[in-house]
DNA sequence: GATGAATGAGCTTTCATTCAT
DNA sequence: CATGAATGAAAGCTCATTCAT
């Protein structure tokens, strides 16, 4: 951030501005983000924007960090040893739902659209970092089986459940409590397996070319 | 595509343009996709590429159109009843890393970042419409408990299969062998549940705000 | 106009693009007029320009407008009963000449080059019905003979009025003396005639092939 | 013309491609006048139009030349003194209606928009001195008062009169008998006064600014 | 502090023209 | 002679960013 608000008005603002960045992105994508969108959407005129925000990436940085401050908590949650189990894995299953019900899109583009520039890498790996360490103690905290060294097993759940979330977004049925319900079948039996699937002998299926 | 090519010199060019535009999608992503840097990677000018493509679009609807056969062949293999279930979710798991090791990035650009254009609609339409009979011949043929009517079990298998994969493919332990388990445990199991899991009583867990 | 200048030197700027563009369009034509070379001409960027014109096409309609607004004081004042008939034929062919001194070909190019976009329709449609009945006007108020029902003596008279006054302009001939001698002597002639002339018998003249 | 075509193949060609250019020009305008579009029209490849015509401009050089022979035709009839006054006259307005009743588009498109290349001055300014003699001799041997030194008198009749006819095309009123009548009327008129009018005292009438 | 006018690199796309086949 | 694939300068236009007011 260029400048840091010294006054409540400067605060005000440069929440006006992160509030209307998320709202945009959700609403129409990275690609429909254009600095002048934003400071409108925020009621301030660019020169403004410019004045807390030195670039466009560093307003999405800001947003950023407001996720995943989100999904930290509930990750912390989801291998907090004081619950049982199951409300463990509805705590992060329910969260992710919760989590993406809010802006759903605007998570999406967060994630998958906004490039990472590198000046704004150091939040990003900090994050990432967490995110991964936090992961592994959700694997580690409900898994059955043996440890994890590797991160595989951690990283398999994170893809899979940010990929059925995700997918139930696009198809709106991220509300249906059927989905919840397969959601928590798919963690739970995941997790519960004490040994790993034997591969069958390789087949010959493949690609094409 | 504009023009259909008639000389084989004409089909070497759109074949570079669009195995151009898929590496370039993958290295780096629908920003950094510009006509001039695909027609660059091809070797081929500009006008060339124009001759052939109408538009940008135009040109990933070409790369999208070669995964989309690509994912619909193994979908079919993973559901061919000739084959026992072990062969077939090997071969759905064994595909998906298959086809993702190709251009890893570039697939999930194409899914995520790339909008779809008015005219690219009805390509796309079709496939989704295959994507998704072809997911629920997988889980009809795969799964160990009643019928998905609502599509919900099928959409998450998808969605998870392949956030799972993208996943791996960010963190580049795609090709690993434990990788290669933990996606068959995770789809075995899921499949091999008889019941659903049990709902435990509302915890409230929540996202900020 | 995309955006209502707010700042004295924003009017400037657009009133400075706007007299480019007429200059651009009378010394290169249409064809020559580029957006460019407008920005270049005015002494501002091609941001500039666009930050209150849309497109090209805007370009001319500002120019247009003006035109237009010069050519309906002139038949106002052609059609004024309050001056002695002579005073009137004057003030048309004057006022005419006087237009088209200014910017000779742009005016030309204006009406015969430029096309005129979808969004342009209201303000052109506007004007032609104003202008026909100005003509109208000029033409009841000073032809010696019955009343023109079909509208086709006005319309004559103001093609050949504009097409003498092109034609003089391309000469580089529109300030002589003598042609506003000759104008007005056709003009006067053609809108003193009290019967039209009698049609010889059909010629067998006529153009090759 | 790059190459002279030798066999009567090659005349069948040029041919087709001028008839070709003539069309689209008339349908499209000098915009929509590309040069693919004309070899499609034509019915041969880009390459072939290539070869006899060194470049677009030549293109229309060759319609034209097929335009200014028509017009040539028409000038000739109405200076010719064997036929009375009043024949000389029909022959000159309804020669003109025919030919602008042919492509009339294209015609207009032809001396309005098209711009004059440096390679086709020479064949332009041979008919731009032929076309001015022909309107001299036109006015001379129609004309009820003295000499007209300047030219300024033919060069008024033929830009009044092309103002009117063009008008009349666009308004689709021009075959209209009306519009003969008026048209016949105007020249006559024009050419029938003895003296000019006189000029009243200067009229303080002026444009905007 | 706040404003919005101004900037210009860079994008997508067209089309006259060349030349290998 | 004919073809059409290939070329690339140049056009219209966008948008992140700066800076005078």
């Amino acid at each position: 951030m260029r400048k840091l608000p010294r006054q409540a008005r400067a605060l005000a603002t440069t929440d006006a501005i992160r509030d209307a960045a998320a709202h945009v992105l959700g609403e129409r994508g990275w690609q429909g983000l254009t600095t002048n969108t934003v400071a409108e959407a925020a009621g301030v005129s660019i020169g403004s924007l410019y004045q807390y925000f030195p670039n466009k990436l560093a307003l999405i940085e800001a947003v950023r960090r407001r996720h995943f401050d989100d999904i930290l908590l509930v990750l912390r949650n989801a291998s907090d040893k004081t619950m049982p189990r199951e409300r463990r894995i509805a705590a992060l299953v329910e969260g992710m739902i919760a989590i993406h019900s809010r802006y759903p899109a605007a998570h999406h583009a967060l994630l998958n659209e906004c490039p990472r520039g590198e000046d704004s890498r150091r939040t990003h790996d900090f994050f990432a970092k967490e995110w991964r360490k936090s992961y592994e103690a959700v694997f580690a905290a409900n898994a059955r089986r043996a440890g994890d060294q590797s991160g595989i097993g951690a990283s398999l759940l994170a893809g899979a459940l940010a990929g059925a979330v995700h997918e139930a977004a696009r198809r709106g049925t991220l509300d249906s409590p059927v989905m919840k319900q397969e959601l928590l079948t798919m963690v739970d039996a995941y997790l519960a397996r004490r040994q790993t699937v034997e591969l069958p002998e390789p087949a010959t299926t493949q690609a094409r070319r």
